[in-house]
DNA sequence: TCTAAGTTTAGAACGATTCTAATTTGGTGC
DNA sequence: GCACCAAATTAGAATCGTTCTAAACTTAGA
């Protein structure tokens, strides 16, 4: 089973809620909230508690597995995407599109005056159609 | 006192607490967070509670006085600026500077699939020496 | 099989914010 | 100046997302 693979390797004890919470992140939810892992877990047979979502996906993120994003407005989502990248969301829908590093270009003049650590981007509108 | 015409010609009664409130945010403090509006206030001779400094500020904000900024980790900010821009936060003393429009610029890419509405980027690292 | 370390859990605790319901304030008309 | 009413303030309860606690359970390895 390769979920439990890619947690050995990251030196994560592949317990049974883990690779639950694994299989769900990195293969079905797009951008979940600690809560909707829980209520995907839950909603299948296994049961799997409130702390240990909330401690896994900790554990996931400390191993470089996942991301969190504080999308501002208490929206804190997990993302399997570990590259550096920004986030459009939708007004209407609520949905999440990863923007790319390129979609962002900072000043020169920022450049200069810090030592840039990191760069988030949060662009909020609606999609237009013929768009995805 | 200027303060009050501020606040009246925003149409929102002047009273002693908004007030002081208003002196303390658009005068002294520089980003403030609510708690800090409160501790700022409470250190002051007049009395003030915590559920006058959030109902205050989020007043402030509908009127068009104050933007809220949710700069993520739990960290919401009041800004005084309320022309579009964005935010740099010094890792190492947690100051934050204020960053033109400017500074960002979106690709072409997302201005074409994007109806966007905002655009708000955060950037985190270390003041350069020399820079302020 | 036994042990020790690591994991899971329910429920308590927490911090930020909002709500509730009672009290106080302040502007308006007299 | 006085009474009235709506608006503002308040303390404390409630809420929400998250973390902590301490006990019970698993598991890997000797």
């Amino acid at each position: 089973m390769d979920m439990k693979d890619k947690l050995a390797q990251a030196g994560i004890r592949p317990t049974a809620q883990r690779t639950l919470i694994a299989e769900l992140v990195f293969g079905g939810l797009a951008h979940p909230s600690a809560d909707e892992v829980l209520k995907a877990a839950t909603s299948q047979s296994k049961s799997v508690s409130q702390a240990t979502v909330y401690n896994t996906l900790n554990a996931f993120v400390e191993a470089g597995l996942l991301q969190q994003f504080d999308l501002g407005s208490g929206r804190v989502i997990y993302d399997c995407n570990t590259n550096n990248h920004h986030h459009f969301i939708d007004d209407v829908t609520g949905e999440i599109i990863d923007l790319a590093p390129s979609d962002v270009r900072l000043s020169e003049h920022c450049a200069a005056r810090f030592d840039v650590n990191s760069v988030h981007m949060v662009v909020r509108g609606t999609l237009r159609h013929g768009q995805s």
